[in-house]
DNA sequence: CAAACTTAGTGTAATAAGTACACTAAGTGC
DNA sequence: GCACTTAGTGTACTTATTACACTAAGTTTG
């Protein structure tokens, strides 16, 4: 029997990657229950935990309900829990309509998570309506609740990731070109890199390996194809 | 008014440093409650957080009720959230004496602080009967909750922290010699350092400041004395 | 009071890591 | 075949990191 916690919650800050662009995956609640549209906000999937999971577990379950993206790697990076973190009115009245207890007081956990948008295909489902990848650079101002924060904070903790560990290359495809790795470190980063340099390091970590295979299609000399080794 | 938040607990990994040793606050309970002695075990300073308080400030007010710690710096490092996280007898008994919903599932959001044990004398106070400062490398291994694996992960969190930001003069008086930053240095991180390429590192960092003053009553060559500039 | 002891304090050479920089190669489109 | 586009490569220079050993200034001891 599923009993949901009232005052914590979990929500995941999906990035992806795609045309050259960091993305946010958001969703857009179920505004039908109030018959508005300004319930439309965007916001990161999450949702109350249950009493009887861990916080991994819950957000594992509720991306995976939202979005039905399973199986990906999550990491937590903050928990958030200003007590004014729900002041917009289109936040009140959903929580009036959706939950058991409008008023309580909810904490919540962040994840962050980095899946390549080719290969999953999120859908919405459970209240979510709508399921959209957007670009990190240009998200709007009025995400549900404190998520603008979150996400912000999310990337600082990916930032902090980039270097110790190999999880940006869960953005790219199975088979990738050392220019897609360069552009990514760049568009997470915000710097930019020298391409001599940059193979180089990238090279000399030793977790890359060549492929026999290049490019096709492309309207210029076809880049060698890597994959991460092992 | 004060409302307790059944479901949401801050905990206070506290750091100090004498003897050479990396040391931890911890408080013991008070058992007169149960008449029990085996309530007696050593926890973090920590408390359910009140519905309209922000999660920063009831890590400083609980730490504050605790141990009267007052303005020290704390910071976030991770939340715990284990369902099982109470599973000893003696933790379970204690809740079901001091707690209004002793049932309930409880998170922690865990923060760190660093403290120079001889500035701040922490005294027990509210439901803490004794304080006390342990030493990192022998803590026992019946600490209540989950707060040895806190412990753990509040120690990685400031070894990540070292480099980056000067908050580990936190632990040290306002007056120091370069070698006991160094050896403050050895005892966070486990490694041990050159002596002459230490100071090169630590003084090109610019932030310390060298004073015309020297140790005294010490039986050898005194040393120079340095604080933290700004 | 001289010798032993303890920790402070200092520089240099060698190696490794990071940076700056420009041309040729291999495709496509016209 | 010429223009265009991105791939791919090496070297010199600068900066950071490492390894390493002796003298200095006190105290303690015999």
């Amino acid at each position: 029997m599923r009993v949901l916690n009232p005052n914590i919650s979990v929500d995941c800050v999906v990035f992806g990657y795609a045309e050259s662009e960091l993305k946010v995956l958001l969703i857009q609640r179920d505004a039908s229950i109030a018959n508005d549209r300004s319930l439309l906000s965007w916001s990161l999937p999450g949702d109350l935990i249950q009493d009887d999971e861990g916080l991994d577990d819950a957000a594992h379950r509720v991306l995976q309900e939202l979005t039905t993206l399973d199986n990906v790697y999550l990491k937590q990076f903050g928990a958030f829990g200003d007590p004014a973190r729900v002041k917009k009115p289109s936040d009140k009245i959903w929580l009036q309509k959706t939950r058991d207890y409008p008023e309580a007081r909810v904490i919540t956990v962040a994840y962050f998570a980095l899946v390549n948008i080719m290969q999953f295909e999120p859908h919405p489902s459970n209240f979510a309506v709508d399921v959209q990848w957007l670009s990190f650079k240009d998200l709007s101002h009025d995400l549900a609740f404190d998520h603008e924060e979150i996400i912000q904070k999310g990337i600082e903790a990916l930032r902090r990731e980039i270097d110790v560990s190999p999880i940006v290359y869960n953005l790219l495809p199975p088979k990738f070109t050392l220019s897609q790795v360069q552009e990514l470190y760049e568009v997470i980063s915000g710097e930019n890199y020298d391409k001599r340099n940059f193979r180089k390091k990238i090279l000399a970590k030793d977790i890359l390996k060549p492929l026999d295979e290049w490019q096709k299609g492309v309207s210029h000399k076809p880049a060698q194809l890597f994959e991460l080794s092992e």
